[in-house]
DNA sequence: CTGAAAGCGCTAACAG
DNA sequence: CTGTTAGCGCTTTCAG
């Protein structure tokens, strides 16, 4: 049996109270150098390592935090958890990360887990599933920091990181038609994401600012963002079998895209047909057949920046009231100017 | 505060002892029937959660495991993760995850960091940086179930899970040699790491065979395995101004095969010149400007079978000690062969 | 079938 | 500066 030394033992060892000895490991003030060295040497010694559970259940802190993402093999999403622990590590909180693979029941049982687990607080993306919102909201309720990033939740009054997504979309659909795009497709996501909503509306937005009318059929949702090929495949052929067929495609997600690349190629459509212009934090892009524009989130930023804003809920002496959703800016890069130097 | 409702809430108000209410909740047979529902309905009422915490600590045990990969941004672990998962979730179990990113520091910080968390089990594949085991032997020692996958540490018995790195890196070399190419290059990853040993072996192995000397000029380590890209572009450099130039590339490692392919696009080396097969996991090989051949590891499968033997030793009744190494193949597509349906 | 009581390893009053 | 004591929420003997 895996027999941990504990707390117990040392002061057994060394003939001093446990709390004496938690104490010193604590470096609290009201102990004495001597007793202090002492018991860190002791412990160093004898490789000892506290118990967080047994901590936690005590103090009702665990110095952890939970990151739920719908999906780890995304690269946005490694490169905001990257972010997110590039703050931790810095303030000493351990991470804790699960994926829901964009299933609601996924997600409240990892939520629930980590609650349980006495998480100090939450940095969570929504999966795309998920309309209901009443697990988080009990949690929140009740006291438990939670951040949203990138999919958030409206109804939940609490700090809240996104990207620009109305703004860059628009820029994107302005440039398209600049460049002579007249007939615009947009191949959108679940549609009860916020992302999808903020981005769709970009779309529409730019369309009509710049008199032109925009057209249903034009718009294909893909629920399952690309992960279920047929679905962006199917959407595709529906486009391209339009009397008046789309010159360009505005994709609202990252796998969504190379899903999209993936349709294309197949249907042994040509990119000089099309301008293709997409949501992606793909780190391979630059060595794409087909390097098309596309909108980069500046993943790692938003992560840090999320963790920030857990850290002044879960260290606040009062309870927060006054929360903000903070936008970042993200990047454009359009194919023609798509260099090899990266 | 967070103040979730515990077990002694429930036998309060149903004037009950928590004993009775703890045993009914895990379905005990000394249970009545009727207390059962009772306290099953109004547990779900409240939405009751049990504290993991308190009852790891008084049972030892937590129903759930730790993944810990050098990271999370490569398909190789994300699919590998993703079968520990699927495996997990049917058995009940919860999975914390956390990444190295390659470092023994943050590799010990973080096993003993899920050690305390009392996980039941570890599956880890060591960071490329690890070269002393003791933080891991200890534990192993001590009677945490561990099981490594990938790369693996021979010192420590227990389960392991590996694929075919000799076999499948053996036959890569060998068709290379059947196609015409003399002078194959070896782009490896840190020299320390099983995996690149053994497939160095392979590429070894299969030129001896051939009655090809092997020239050590032509072995080219990137210890930091493609994510310093200054590292790669250099080797290819190195053996780009070779007197006898690498007519083909053997890349033993994922983000190092596209980091080698950026390599050669910088340097504007045509794909004709140059014959490429690398280790990758990319999901999105088929969408490359240069769709190399590859060898793709069953990293789904070798995640679920991972968690069996993980399982196997968490729920052994006696003390394991015939541990194997389990060995996947892996599977090895040539780029003339890629085809768009996947 | 149910309850009382002890204790997992630690922390936090409260004393001295 | 250090020790005593009482729990955190749960499981688990041991008694009924």
């Amino acid at each position: 049996m895996y027999k941990p030394i504990t707390l117990k033992d040392i002061a057994l060892a060394l003939d001093l109270s446990p709390s004496t000895v938690s104490r010193a490991l604590r470096d609290s003030y009201e102990i004495s150098n001597e007793t202090k060295k002492l018991v860190n040497d002791y412990a160093a010694l004898v490789n000892y390592q506290s118990n967080p559970m047994a901590a936690g259940l005590r103090s009702k802190k665990s110095k952890s935090i939970g990151i739920v993402v719908p999906d780890l093999a995304n690269s946005f999403f490694s490169q905001a958890i990257s972010g997110i622990e590039s703050i931790a590590d810095k303030e000493g909180y351990h991470t804790i990360i699960s994926q829901t693979k964009d299933s609601y029941h996924k997600e409240i049982e990892v939520v629930n887990h980590m609650a349980n687990r006495s998480v100090d607080g939450l940095i969570i993306t929504m999966s795309s599933n998920t309309t209901a919102y009443t697990h988080l909201q009990q949690m929140h309720k009740s006291g438990l920091p939670i951040v949203f990033f990138d999919r958030i939740v409206e109804e939940i009054d609490t700090y809240k990181v996104i990207c620009n997504n109305f703004e860059s979309s628009y820029k994107a659909i302005l440039q398209l038609i600049e460049n002579g795009n007249r007939s615009i497709a947009f191949l959108a996501t679940a549609p009860q994401l916020s992302i999808t909503k903020e981005r769709m509306n970009g779309y529409r937005a730019a369309l009509t600012d710049q008199h032109i009318t925009w057209r249903d059929e034009l718009i294909k949702f893909c629920p399952s963002g690309g992960s279920e090929h047929g679905e962006t495949e199917l959407a595709i052929k529906q486009l391209m079998a339009l009397d008046q067929r789309p010159d360009a495609i505005f994709i609202a997600g990252d796998r969504l895209s190379m899903s999209c690349l993936r349709a294309l190629k197949k249907l042994q459509i040509n990119s000089d047909e099309l301008s293709i212009i997409g949501f992606s934090n793909v780190d391979l892009i630059d060595l794409l057949e087909t390097p098309i524009s596309h909108i980069r989130q500046r993943a790692f930023e938003m992560g840090q920046i999320s963790m920030k804003m857990l850290l002044k809920i879960i260290e606040a002496k009062y309870p927060i009231t006054d929360f903000d959703t903070k936008t970042i800016d993200a990047d454009i890069f359009w194919a023609e100017h798509l260099g090899l130097d990266r």
